[in-house]
RNA sequence: GGCCCCGUAGUUCAAUGGAUAGAAUAGAAGUUUCCUAAACUUUAGAUGCAAGUUCGAUUCUUGCCGGGGUCACCA
């Protein structure tokens, strides 16, 4: 529809002005809801080409296009807009073209055309040494959606992740279970395997402290104390007896990982997202560490007489980076070049990589992507730092240290809770099942919950206010939800009174509701806002659109009845519309991660 | 200090250089003999400051003011 108006559009501009104009080069935007017409054309850049008026000019294409085309029915011109208004026709065929009749799920509307490009998103990533928190939750739930939207664009998507498995942070909350733990496990102390772990980890935190305070006591300036404190000499002793694949050593950290692993992956499981392919930095460590030899060997980096490597990146305007410490261990930066390296060879066609990462660390990838340029890999220029901002508390930002951070596990019992008793409140829960209610309040607390992180442009930071934040209400989850369980049981009620919605006479269809043709056009748009919203990383433009389309709905709903209306072709014209915005919903939802009820 | 990001109704968020800057929430006032009122309707309320480019600037450029991030032999 939007590309015939613009052919027409530039057939008009050839052949009133003798202008040649591709397509790509005119912009048609939605009219604004208090002007008359579905879309708008600007006139003001064609003034020179008319060598008329804004408005004349305007006045001439409208002209032109009721003359020439089926589509527009009439124009009005306000200064240099043009604003088109579309033929009820062509409305109702471009509704025809979108349904395809019962099967909902091959609408055209939003089918996938492949491209065949392949695309990795990493996101998650944690560390291995304490629970999920809120800001895992935006990168999570993120990365997810990016992914559905990607792949509802065309590619082909594989969605994997880092786990920072080791290094001195584990080697903490392992020294202080061994020193403290007693033998304490999952299943003696009931704890999830992740808060298990982040327990000792506070718990080697809170004894180092004292450690320091003693040693300052005894006559030791701070920053002696912090780094000679035994425990951390313990615990960096055992990250090399680690590194030597001591058994003893070896074995704990298996344990101790093997259960965050399992805490994990419930927490994984209740959020709803998943992974196609783990990469565990135990794993691509060594591998960075070989490229840093090659690296020296090629000039690339250099080593100082202390026996560290780095990387002098100042002819960039950046500064020179380390890569190996001088006792040869690696850093953050030598296992990220090794696992670039592993998935360019895991997926040879990778068209792009892409790393979900907090813009705190948006200096580390540049400086990584141009490492990775220097030693000479050409798809250096296919990665992309998916670079997002961190939610803040009103208390400030989140500080693991200072207990200041939100868990992902409480906050997401919170939702549900909240879900329950809403709905209680509400008094919807007749007809369900213990189950079923335990289903619909999980759906509609994470739901609101993903809606609520997700609405955001990604590259904004956020603010999250756990008292007031999580609404039920307006712009919400739920919200949308609810516009669905509403259509659905519109559908329900269709199906009991019998009224087949698959075959509808079109030609019979006339006089349109204002909502009515809001709705075709707001259901005509998926596919180009999926278009955006894969081309910026942005599930928020998702948001947006299937915001505004429930709020569309619950216009018409409260507008237009569906079954008084007297002229059966146009009752089953009204429930085919509400089934396919409905199913659009749905589909637009699932791409933010979000799922829709069918009652609530 | 260098580099990067951000300043929009009381609050939380929108706005490919386009019309009278949209929503939600909180406030005020309404809508239920009719498909779910977690809804709908009406109302009031905002672009940090100053220049520049442009037919047109929340958007682009520069300066200032304010907030945040980053520049680790942490990850």
């Amino acid at each position: 529809m939007e590309l015939q108006i613009k052919e027409a559009i530039a057939r008009a501009l050839g052949s009133l002005y003798n202008h040649e104009i591709g397509i790509a080069e005119i912009s048609l935007q939605p009219t604004r809801k208090d002007f008359e017409g579905t879309y708008t054309f600007v006139t003001f850049p064609f003034g020179r080409i008319s060598k008329k008026s804004p408005e004349a000019t305007g006045e001439e294409i409208g002209s032109f296009l009721v003359d020439n085309t089926a589509e527009v029915a009439s124009f009005n011109t306000v200064k240099g807009f043009l604003n088109l208004v579309l033929s009820e026709n062509s409305q109702v065929e471009l509704f025809g073209r979108l349904y395809n009749g019962a099967d909902l799920s091959k609408s055209a509307a939003f089918a996938i055309e492949k491209n065949g490009k392949t695309v990795v998103v990493e996101y998650s990533s944690p560390n291995t040494n304490k629970p999920l928190h809120l800001g895992h939750l935006r990168n999570n739930f993120l990365g997810y959606s990016v992914s559905k939207i990607l792949e509802a664009s065309g590619h082909d998507v594989v969605k994997v992740q880092i786990i920072n498995d080791r290094g001195i942070h584990i080697c903490k909350s392992m020294l202080a279970w061994l020193r403290f733990g007693d033998g304490e496990s999952p299943e003696s102390s009931g704890l999830k395997g992740d808060h298990l772990v982040g327990k000792y980890y506070v718990a080697f935190d809170k004894a180092y402290k004292v450690e320091i305070a003693t040693l300052v006591e005894g006559g030791s300036s701070q920053e002696e104390a912090e780094k000679q404190a035994p425990i951390l000499l313990e615990a960096q002793e055992m990250l090399k007896k680690w590194e030597r694949k001591d058994p003893e050593v070896y074995a704990l950290w298996e344990k101790m990982n093997g259960w965050v692993y399992e805490g994990f992956n419930r927490t994984y499981e209740r959020m709803g997202v998943n992974f196609d392919k783990l990469y565990y930095e135990s794993e691509t460590y060594l591998i960075g560490k070989d490229k840093i030899a090659e690296g020296i060997e090629k000039g690339v980096f250099y080593k100082k007489e202390d026996g560290s490597v780095w990387v002098d990146l100042s002819d960039d305007g950046l500064d020179e980076k380390l890569l190996l410490r001088k006792d040869g261990t690696s850093v953050y930066m030598t296992q990220d070049i090794g696992t670039a390296l592993m998935r360019f060879e895991d997926f040879p066609t990778l068209s792009q990589l892409i790393y979900t990462v907090g813009n705190e660390q948006e200096y580390h990838f540049k400086v990584l992507f141009l490492i990775l340029k220097k030693l000479g890999y050409s798809w250096a220029e296919a990665c992309y730092h998916l670079s997002y901002g961190m939610v803040d508390l009103p208390t400030g930002k989140m500080k693991s240290r200072e207990g200041t951070v939100v868990d992902a596990d409480d906050l997401m019992q919170e939702m549900a809770n909240t879900a329950e008793s809403r709905t209680k409140e509400l008094g919807k829960i007749e007809g369900f099942s213990e189950e079923q209610a335990k289903e619909l309040y999980e759906v509609l607390g994470l739901g609101a919950l993903k809606y609520f992180l997700l609405k955001v442009d990604p590259r904004r930071r956020m603010l999250f206010d756990p008292a007031e934040s999580i609404e039920f209400q307006g712009n919400t989850g739920p919200f949308i939800q609810y516009t669905h369980a509403r259509i659905k049981s519109i559908l329900r009620k269709a199906n009991q009174l019998e009224i087949g919605f698959a075959e509808i006479a079109f030609d019979t269809i006339s006089d349109l509701h204002e909502t009515e043709k809001d709705l075709v056009f707001m259901i005509s748009q998926y596919k180009e806002r999926v278009a955006l919203a894969s081309a910026e990383y942005s599930p928020a433009i998702m948001a947006q659109y299937v915001y505004d389309l429930a709020k569309e709905y619950n216009r018409f709903y409260a507008e237009v009845s569906i079954f008084n209306e007297a002229d059966m072709e146009k009752r089953k014209f009204r429930i085919a519309l509400s089934a396919l915005a409905a199913e659009t919903i749905k589909v637009s939802m699932g791409l933010l991660g979000v799922e829709v009820p069918e009652k609530m």
